[in-house]
DNA sequence: GATGAATGAGGATTCATTCAT
DNA sequence: TATGAATGAATCCTCATTCAT
């Protein structure tokens, strides 16, 4: 790991120089992918978006599938390492309302730097059954939000967490589908505020609190 | 020549046979967009899935927008006249909980047997952008959920009003997609009860009664 | 011919109704000649602009060449009638500059009358290879041409006079054209003046006569 | 990264390349214009013709149209490095019968080694009508011809030339058709002559000479 | 006869993918 | 590695022609 110096250098650089073209292909596929929607997205374009010809996307990527599932993992990835503190411990220790600004905002924020996410889950674009190279992105998501779910409502049943963290999620996808079609500034704000409403209010009955009015469920 | 009898039986036939056509066509068509997606769908696909000529297809509709926009009034006018009854006044009189009982599951009812309603506006998959050929039956159904929520809560403003009827559209889609996902049977239902459960504590809120129960705004 | 009557009068309608039809679909042929050229048309635009299925076309003529056969026949033959004076003894007998006043003017006021007529003859448009459908229409009006030069300088050999026949009429195409292509009223008029001229111009030094002022051959 | 040497040679080949598969391709389109004309000349068969895919021979040209304008301009290009000394002040001082020889002869030999120039200007077939493709290179020669015209007779006024320039392409026209339809040979010649004297006889009176003997108009 | 629906081969064009350079 | 030319199957759509009514 340390010694073999010699060696190295080349492999390195061509690992780098083909880590710039991977990146540059995942950025032009991401625009392109946002611009036309997954389906209708040719592989000569997203080479032409990145400068680059096709046969250099092929150097790196088997077909389109790849370059999406590929750029899912990068995003989730990328998430993770900007936003990820927002499952921390202590966040989760907070009341619903406050883990919500803490959870929501920094995802909103990277959905909206990053619109393809979106772009990506809603993938192949039939309802009801997901592409393979979206399905990782979605269950990864998906997982996340159960754990979060479970840690504010143990008491669910496996069948009941899932449930509620999938209608959570669709939820969250729709709202986060007008926030990015809402112009930025006032009106894509009070979208998001209004994102957050939806999920408190479907949320808060099921925290268990000492005192809940409402046994609604 | 003497009775008018006599000359209407052809054409009503040629009619008939064009009508029945349209409809075998438009259902290949419902079948193909819910497998594939509407931009994954050729019409060649579609007359295959009619067993009908390419040549038949392009007799009764000039390109697959067109098939896309009839077929999406249909659905609507279907829903409309299978369920059209949900908006009566006295509905709109009920109390939230059983007004979405009485609107929402016949609705969710229509979908599940016509899936293709929802492949349809989801449409061309760009987040955000809806195409031509899918906005009408968006926009339609948008304003159906106004004027819905215009009549529960008269007091919001505009820019509210369309705000949350987008959210609820939102929520009520996304929930859709899930249901629609779900194996018929008791999953499906569960499911379901919980669309309703999202939506009611989403608007609940908003229904200006002098005693609130659950003052979680 | 003239006995049997009781016959007769059911097939006589249906000849005229055919009849009817016929000119009907050949009056259409022409105006699609005309507007789009032979090759680019359509028998369904035949049909449609003599406001007549398919099938009926297809009643009466076998396909798009037959039509063409038979619209070419037919202008021949109504031209012959109508102007066929023009190759009267006594026409032939006039000095040449006489003649082709005679002979031209009407042939140019059918044509007028009758573009399609130098459509068809254009024909299938590849340069020097005339299609079947309108052969036989080219070398009926060649052989007249022939004719008329064989009047006028019968000491030509065969060879010669087909040449000079197959030029004249060459000149006699390009100016039709022209004169086609200019807007009716007097630079039409110009037009059909210059055709003349030229025609004359290179007839006339064929004419054998005593005194020639033009030693120009 | 020393002499400028290592770069270059691949470029050059590819430009190379691609020079020689359009070449190829506009010999292909060539010879099927001439067999089967224009309108009735499929991209598919121009790529069948030139042993290419049809995906190749969109590498190169938009579509048809393209295909035959490119083709135009390389002829008229080819022709005016050919022949372009046809027009040079000496030759447009010769006496009309000469310089009929010097410009013609040529004219037409270069007409019969690329048949398809003809097939081109007769273009979209439609008669007095000409397609954009074809328009640029007709407007070209009559240009052309329109100066000569100008040179020999500068009395003329502006409307006249035209006409007459326009009867003169047109009889040159006419000509070249019969002289690519006769056989190679004693044939031939004896057309082109007759072409040669048609349109010597038609623009010797326009020649303003001191002694004219007849002031045919 | 008349209709117009139906056919299916064919035309223009695109696109995922491969390959020689 | 990088290029971009090349491929050919697949798309959308048209059209000559046929056929049931």
């Amino acid at each position: 790991m340390s010694g073999d110096v010699s060696e190295e250098p080349k492999p390195r650089r061509r690992q780098a120089r083909g880590e710039r073209r991977i990146a540059q292909l995942l950025q032009a596929a991401a625009r392109v992918f946002c611009a036309s929607g997954y389906t209708a997205t040719s592989t000569n374009a997203i080479a032409r978006e990145a400068s680059v010809s096709p046969g250099t996307l092929y150097q790196y990527f088997p077909n389109k599938e790849a370059i999406a599932i590929e750029l899912g993992e990068r995003l989730l990835n990328e998430m993770r390492e900007a936003h990820g503190q927002a499952f921390t411990p202590e966040n989760l220790a907070l009341p619903l309302p406050e883990m919500l600004d803490v959870v929501v905002d920094p995802l909103i924020a990277f959905n909206c730097e990053n619109p393809v996410f979106l772009a990506l889950m809603h993938g192949s674009e039939v309802p009801g059954r997901i592409a393979e190279e979206h399905d990782a992105l979605h269950a990864n998501l998906l997982a996340s939000v159960q754990e979060v779910i479970g840690h504010y409502a143990p008491g669910l049943s496996a069948a009941d967490r899932a449930r509620i963290a999938g209608m959570t999620f669709a939820i969250f996808k729709g709202g986060l589908g007008l926030v990015l079609a809402a112009p930025e500034g006032p009106e894509r704000d009070a979208t998001v505020a209004e994102l957050k409403t939806a999920l408190l209010r479907y949320l808060s009955p099921l925290v268990e609190t000492p005192v809940t009015t409402s046994p609604s469920r």
